[in-house]
DNA sequence: AATAGGCACAACCGCAACCTA
DNA sequence: ATAGGTTGCGGTTGTGCCTAT
């Protein structure tokens, strides 16, 4: 792994600090530096330890993959939402939303969000909002609540989640719309579009401030329960008010049929 | 079977904030 | 007060694996 192509090692130049993949005696220097030693001064680590890496690289190093407790593994739907959330609630501040998930590293939520998210974000931004507002009125439900059953347990998403995500989109360009400006006299839009056909993770269909803040309130066994089984998603149609500090009143009945706000 | 594209992960870089002498 | 060093953060890129075609 020390001569892999791509990260610009150079062994030929003298004072040269070595970049590229951690080898497993490195990494076990490092570890024993730093138990032994503590955390901190990353600059002296090098020398001391005998690793011929900037600090920089120690400390990386070690926060994101020698650091004991580190989780490994696929994040969970229920860390999902919590990144949602914070996320819009913070924005890409990765290191303060990684206090929220103990085990996972702000490089690690950042790469997943990338993954995620950004694209469809990107390709939502673009979107006119009056474009999509005309979308959500032509898909406006008549009826007063859309219950719909979503489950988590496909692993690879369908067509139809495609649509979810676009859906997510619209979504939150709608929630992004300026709600001074919207009065239940005078813009009949403000109504929740109709989610149907859902069929990936429910965590993506419901950025909303509201939601996320009260899923993140749900404790852990309650989460789990609304992962393990098909949830059942209650949209009521309650049209959005100015002082209203969301985008309308959502209502999601998970498992057993508590409104978490 | 070959290959292209997407995804997950690891690591680097630049910059800013913070610390300390 | 300040300059230099250190640390932390966010953005970006490279690599390998997996999967669909």
């Amino acid at each position: 792994m020390v001569g892999m192509m791509g990260w610009g090692a150079n062994i030929f130049e003298q004072q040269e600090w070595r970049k590229g993949p951690w080898t497993p005696e490195e990494d076990k220097l490092l570890s024993e530096y730093v138990n032994l030693h503590g955390e901190g001064r990353w600059s002296s680590v090098s020398r001391c330890a005998g690793l011929n890496r900037t600090g920089k690289s120690c400390r990386l190093r070690w926060v994101n993959y020698l650091r004991p407790g580190l989780k490994r593994g696929h994040i969970t739907p229920q860390e999902e939402g919590i990144i949602i959330e914070l996320h819009a609630l913070w924005g890409n501040k990765w290191s303060t939303i990684a206090r929220y998930l103990p085990g996972r590293t702000d490089n690690e939520i950042k790469n997943y969000w990338r993954t995620h998210f950004k694209k469809k974000e990107k390709a939502s931004e673009k979107q006119d909002k009056k474009k999509i507002l005309r979308k959500i009125r032509k898909h406006q439900p008549q009826q007063n609540c859309t219950t719909t059953t979503i489950t988590t347990t496909d692993k690879k998403m369908s067509p139809q989640a495609e649509d979810v995500i676009m859906r997510s989109d619209e979504i939150n360009a709608f929630t992004n719309y300026d709600h001074q400006n919207i009065t239940t006299d005078q813009d009949p839009v403000v109504d929740m579009p109709p989610v149907t056909n859902i069929s990936y993770a429910w965590t993506e269909t419901f950025p909303m401030d509201g939601l996320w803040g009260g899923l993140w309130n749900l404790d852990d066994h309650s989460l789990q329960a609304a992962s393990d089984h098909k949830c059942k998603v209650a949209i009521q149609n309650q049209p959005a008010t100015a002082n209203c500090s969301y985008a309308t009143d959502y209502a999601v009945n998970l498992c057993n049929g508590g409104f978490i706000f």
